[in-house]
DNA sequence: ACTAGATGTAAACGTTTGCTGACTTAGCCA
DNA sequence: TGGCTAAGTCAGCAAACGTTTACATCTAGT
């Protein structure tokens, strides 16, 4: 096994280095992290080699392995970052307007934006325990989406608010990747406010506000 | 591009095991493009090997290149067969029960059916060909279903309406591909019945019948 | 200023990949 | 039956892959 990452035991947590430091094991990670999350929702994991990120992210190859033990690592940890960054997005919206927070985040910028996270989460990685980040992802954004239409844990007849809550997503991923990877046109030059009405309408449909 | 291997006029058109001729070009090109199929809708195009593609047919590896040139040229083929079977299915239905076209095509018997032709049109390649491909293939279907409900190529103000059916069309995909790739519960198991309601109710509520 | 450890670099390692060329075998017709 | 061609096999190549190893250089603490 590979040590610890160095949690780097420089005390800036907050301010920040206006000019980088010349050797910074936590704004290498972080460079690599942005550099590997654009790639894998762009292209996919297996289609992504570690040089191509490395060179991204303008760093040496044989760091990935340091900070991140191994791609699979690294994969995993834009996985977990893409969660945090969904949940807490979702986490901070009224249940009412979680289609209009969904529409910013597929708008969002394309390659560069949170659009990318979404797109991450339909992307094959054969790893299974990268596989079982990304359902945990989903599992808890669905039950998110659907608890904020009525759907309470283990009432049975509710059941089919989660599935709904679920295709509401599927359709949310797939707009995603259609717009940032596949790019077709023309979906995916509409701009957040073309997005967000027939977003609505989906979402809508599928989970009636009650 | 590759010579037509002669198509022996094996009579049986349902795919009968009725016991293989020990050398059968044309059966041997089919069982390539069929397990082909399955693992690129599965795993993506950069996650499958030549080698597990003809494991599955139980075929040498070889033959890929003798029947579709190269591995790019195979997933070409899987492309043209799923825009083609697509087409079809969806230009045999009438306009307004679409849905439960697409439904059909979702829930159809998981890996080894119709769903993972859907999926199969989300999978990245790296191929600017294949792109091209894809890209016809989708833009197809959702001139189709624009079409269903009224839009007419040109007329600027059904231009939402085409962006509605690529949403609609993504909504689908995005399912197929939660389904069959990542196999989220409890969408993964859910069956036809389950999905046609919650579908209609998409893409009646993107695309309002006329 | 000196040193120990953190950070980064370069060059390879062994494996797997897609693909090829020479070969063998089965099917078919004269 | 003999033989010609289509169909399938086999071993292996060169390139690309993820990873590791041995080394160089920077930074912080004293």
């Amino acid at each position: 096994m590979t040590a610890e990452p160095p949690v780097p035991t420089t005390g800036d947590t907050a301010d920040e280095p206006a000019q980088r430091r010349r050797r910074d094991a936590a704004e290498t990670r972080q460079l690599l992290l942005d550099a590997a999350r654009q790639r894998f929702a762009r292209d996919g994991y297996a289609a992504t080699t570690v040089r191509d990120i490395a060179d991204d992210a303008g760093v040496n190859v044989a760091l990935i392995s340091r900070y991140f033990t191994s791609k699979e690592g690294l994969f995993e940890a834009c996985l977990r970052a893409a969660g945090d960054e969904l949940g807490r997005t979702t986490g901070q919206t009224p249940a009412d307007r979680v289609p209009e927070a969904i529409a910013r985040h597929i708008a969002g910028l394309g390659a560069a934006g949170l659009s990318s996270q979404l797109a991450l989460l339909l992307r094959s990685s054969g790893d299974a325990q990268a596989d079982e980040i990304r359902r945990g992802v989903l599992v808890r954004s669905s039950e998110q989406l659907a608890a904020a239409r009525g759907w309470r844990p283990g009432e049975p007849d509710s059941h089919q608010l989660l599935l709904r809550a679920q295709m509401a997503l599927a359709a949310g991923i797939g707009v995603a990747v259609l717009r940032s990877s596949i790019r077709l046109e023309p979906l995916s030059s509409a701009t957040e406010h073309d997005l967000v009405g027939p977003l609505r309408d989906l979402v809508d449909a599928l989970l009636p506000p009650h």
